[in-house]
Formats: structure tokens, C-alpha cells, sequence
DNA sequence: ATGACAGTCTGCGACTGA
């Protein structure tokens, strides 16, 4: 089973660039972010064509995920347990079979210049600690798990091409990466990185100063995996396709592989 | 350097993102 992570940037905006990607890479699931539309106005037709059934958690304008599977699935949550005050659609999750996903659009912290600047990125903390509670419940289940998405957090400085221009970007932050090895230290694997022990390798190119084409980029689309996943994985890489085609997201899909039989 | 990019909208500039 093929399972990718792809932050589209506006489904619709993206329509053909993630149609041809599907057509050609042919992921089994695929866990998208940023959808930026409503829930009823997620392509449902377009998608469906290519096999996948949908479930979607949008909002408008902003944030908005996805999960799309060859195989029946089961919505099991559409918003992270933790605080129903709470309305940004950042979370999904479903069983496909006996494999549970979630995907995650993880808040990005960071604020704007002037006042209130620590505003998101509390929010951004609080929501990791939300987040690490409710997948300490999860693995108890003992179940083949993969937890998806942009979590916007640079695990460490090889993820980062300018480590030091960014010290204190909220992807990179002390108290962001603390609540990311809590997360991780659960039990999970990221699936790239355990394949891929090479630094500087990144899913993410700022659109600006032609930074794709000079490959500044960070790494924070990650696919974290129960014991039960990792010992299947059998593949895992990144997909820098996407972004080189026209009008691209400024993200580029992660996959993985695992071996779940049939 | 009031910059640079790209998406959204009760839109034509403000806001958001990473």
C-alpha cells in the first residue's frame, strides 16, 4: 500500500497539477492539506473519476485536509479530539481496512510583524500537545497506524537549508522540536528519514527567489509510522515531480510504502 | 528595497502562509 502526503495549496487552484500527479504516481491513499474550500465544494467528481473515494474536512479560504483511497475507508474522526472551541479544519482520520491514517495540517505559528506575535504559535504548541495526546491513544490500539501530513516543523537542522537564517522561525523553534520528540518519542517513525539518513532533503520550496531551483527548502511533510507500520515499510521517499511542473504548490508530495499484504 | 510569490475573497487590496 502506497500512502502519500501532498500540502496542495487550494485543491482547486491545483486540480490538474494533482491530477496528473495521481494518474502518474497511482498512490492507494493519498493525505492532502491546505484544500482551501468548503467541504462541498472539494472535486469530488474529478478525483472520483481516478478511483479514489473522499473524505474531506474543509473550511473556507483556509486550511482544509483529505484523505483519498483506492480502497473503502471509514471516517473515524474529522477534527483533532482536545478542544471544541476549536474550528480549523486540520485534521482527518480514517480506517482503510485494517489501516488507520490520519491527515494532518499542523498550525504554523509564526505571526505576523507586530502585535499578538506569540498568538499562533501558543496555539501551534497547544495543538502538538493535543495532538501527542490523542495518538498515545491511538497506539495503544497496536494498530498498523501512519499519522500524515505537514506538521510545519523541521525535525532538526539537516531539514532546514539555512539552520541558522531561521533560528527562530516556529518550524524550527526549541519548544516546537521538544513537542515534536514527545510526539516521536510515543513510538514513532518517520518514514523518510529512518530510509533516508542524508541530510538536506526537502518537501517544501518557498515560491519566492527562485528557491526550488536553488533547492533552499525545508523538510516538514512527514509520514510517522506505529511500530506496526515500520516494521512494513518497505520504501519511502520524496516526490520532487510536482514541483517542477507549472504552476506547482510550493510543497511536494512524501510517500511511503508498506507491505500490508494482499 | 514600499521588493520578491501565490492562494483566498460579500475582492481590485488585505490577509495568510512557511
Amino acid at each position: 500500500m502506497r500512502i502519500a502526503t501532498f500540502n496542495v495549496n487550494s485543491v482547486k487552484a491545483r486540480l490538474p497539477n494533482l491530477l496528473d500527479w495521481l494518474r502518474e504516481a497511482r498512490p492507494d491513499v493519498v493525505l492532502l492539506q491546505e484544500i482551501k474550500t468548503l467541504t462541498e465544494d472539494f472535486p469530488e467528481l474529478e478525483i472520483g473519476d481516478l478511483g479514489y473515494n473522499i473524505a474531506a474536512v474543509g473550511q473556507k479560504s483556509y486550511n482544509g485536509v483529505a484523505i483519498l483511497s483506492k480502497l473503502p475507508m471509514e471516517v473515524e474522526a474529522r477534527a483533532l479530539p482536545g478542544d471544541d472551541e476549536d474550528v480549523q479544519a486540520r485534521y482527518v482520520e480514517a480506517l482503510i481496512g485494517p489501516v488507520r491514517v490520519a491527515s494532518i495540517y499542523l498550525p504554523n505559528g509564526n505571526g505576523q510583524p507586530g502585535e499578538d506575535f506569540e498568538r499562533k504559535y501558543a496555539y501551534k504548541l497547544r495543538w502538538m500537545r493535543r495532538l501527542t495526546t490523542h495518538a498515545r491513544g491511538l497506539l495503544a490500539h497496536e494498530e498498523t497506524l501512519v499519522l500524515g501530513g505537514d506538521y510545519n516543523l523541521c525535525p532538526t537542522d539537516a531539514d532546514v537549508y539555512d539552520p541558522v537564517g531561521w533560528r527562530d522561525d516556529a518550524l524550527v523553534r526549541t519548544e516546537s522540536r521538544v513537542e515534536y520528540r514527545k510526539l516521536l518519542n510515543l513510538g514513532f517513525t518517520d518514514a523518510f528519514r529512518t530510509l533516508h539518513p542524508e541530510p538536506h532533503r526537502y518537501s517544501f520550496w518557498d515560491y519566492q527567489n527562485r528557491a526550488f531551483e536553488r533547492d533552499e527548502g525545508v523538510r516538514i511533510d512527514h509520514l510517522l509510522l506505529s511500530p506496526q507500520a515500520a516494521d512494513r515499510l518497505t520504501a519511502a521517499d520524496i516526490d520532487r515531480d510536482p514541483r517542477t511542473k507549472t504552476r506547482p504548490s510550493d510543497h511536494t508530495p512524501v510517500w511511503c510504502e508498506l507491505d500490508v499484504g494482499a
